[in-house]
DNA sequence: CGATTATGAAACGTTGACGTTTCGTAGCGA
DNA sequence: TCGCTACGAAACGTCAACGTTTCATAATCG
């Protein structure tokens, strides 16, 4: 068996290998949030990482494979479960991780980069759109219970709902100088979904 | 008098200044829309304004000013006045007309190229800010004088309503595939608003 | 008409990033 | 320990954009 074969196969590959990967990703992700999309260099993620240039282009056939694997990766921090409470309180709860993660994460830094990213190339425009429908879905299911439940007021349209609720999230970030505080969440939801 | 301080002063200057500034913002703002913030050069406005690249660092020091001028005169668009019909019939007329703009318009296309420069740049960020608060401001009034006349729920707090309608359909625009449809306004309305 | 001035085209030197290659080193697996 | 391989550093040629300068042309104004 080749030596280049036996790697392939290989449920233990070299350590080194996993390890560049992560640190030029993570640098990437620093470069988009600092550099935005359009102004993104491989010398400087480079430089974040403490990686020769060569390395990267070992990994990754060029810029923009980089570019999509970044916020890709970055797509794989998923929202936390919830069970327990009322509905109101659970769409709470996820107003205020939504508010938290557009202001903080890594996800919230790159938000701007991504949008650009995502209005200059079809291949991240997909994924951008796709996982944000998927993002979406529990909190419009969680809407559309609670309208069936008697929690929430019946002339609610639950995917309309869910886009006012996380598009004044958003809105705030990307169009104010005040980001949505966590603790407004209560009065968004009292205004959006009816008092009590 | 000199003849330098003589067009200063002069109410009618030459009219080729003022034409190169028009061909040159508008190409401008077709490149930000076509490469956003990051990737926007000189020499391809130049070339889509079908000018030589030495007329533009004659009117602008930079590319940062020559941005932020073009930016600057995207926002000069200022809705249309609205003055008949009930405060919800004028809420539905003003969201279409977000809507169609957040589509087509120089602003809907350069959106993104927008939200990305305010990132970066503390000065376009501060005008976006502004404007965006300004341009908020009739929408909101609008709300809190229909709460206050019984067309509303009483208990709306109207920057927090303006901030889910408009949110909504920005995060149409940025975040999925489906821009918001001017047909949906008056489900939006009845959504955030309540019914009747 | 004549003086002035803005213009387009072109060439300039400089910088920075792309993506490649080479080479010596150090970590990995057997 | 020994062969293999991924690595960092550095240098490479190429190209594109920056911002500048020069020059002949053409529009403007008096």
């Amino acid at each position: 068996m080749a030596a280049a074969a036996k790697r392939a196969a290989d449920p233990r590959p070299d350590p080194r290998i996993a390890r560049s990967r992560q640190v030029i990703l993570a640098a990437a992700l620093e470069e988009l949030g600092d550099a935005g999309y359009g102004a993104f260099t491989i010398e400087s993620v480079a430089a974040r990482a403490g990686v020769g240039k060569a390395t990267i282009y070992r990994h990754w056939p060029d810029k923009l494979a980089l570019i999509a694997d970044a916020f890709r990766q970055l797509q794989e921090e998923r929202d936390p479960e919830l069970v327990t409470g009322t509905p109101r309180e659970k769409l709470k709860r996820i107003l205020r991780h939504v508010a938290d993660v557009a202001a903080d994460s890594p996800f919230g830094v790159c938000l701007p980069a991504l949008i650009d990213a995502a209005e200059r190339d079809p291949a991240i425009r997909r994924f951008h759109h796709r996982f944000q429908a998927e993002a979406r879905k529990p909190t419009v299911a969680l809407i559309a219970a609670g309208i069936a439940s008697g929690d929430f007021p019946p002339h609610l349209d639950a995917e309309l709902a869910a886009q006012a609720l996380l598009g004044a999230v958003f809105f705030r970030r990307l169009m104010t100088d005040k980001p949505f505080d966590p603790a407004e969440a209560g009065a968004l939801i009292a205004t959006v979904m009816g008092p009590r």
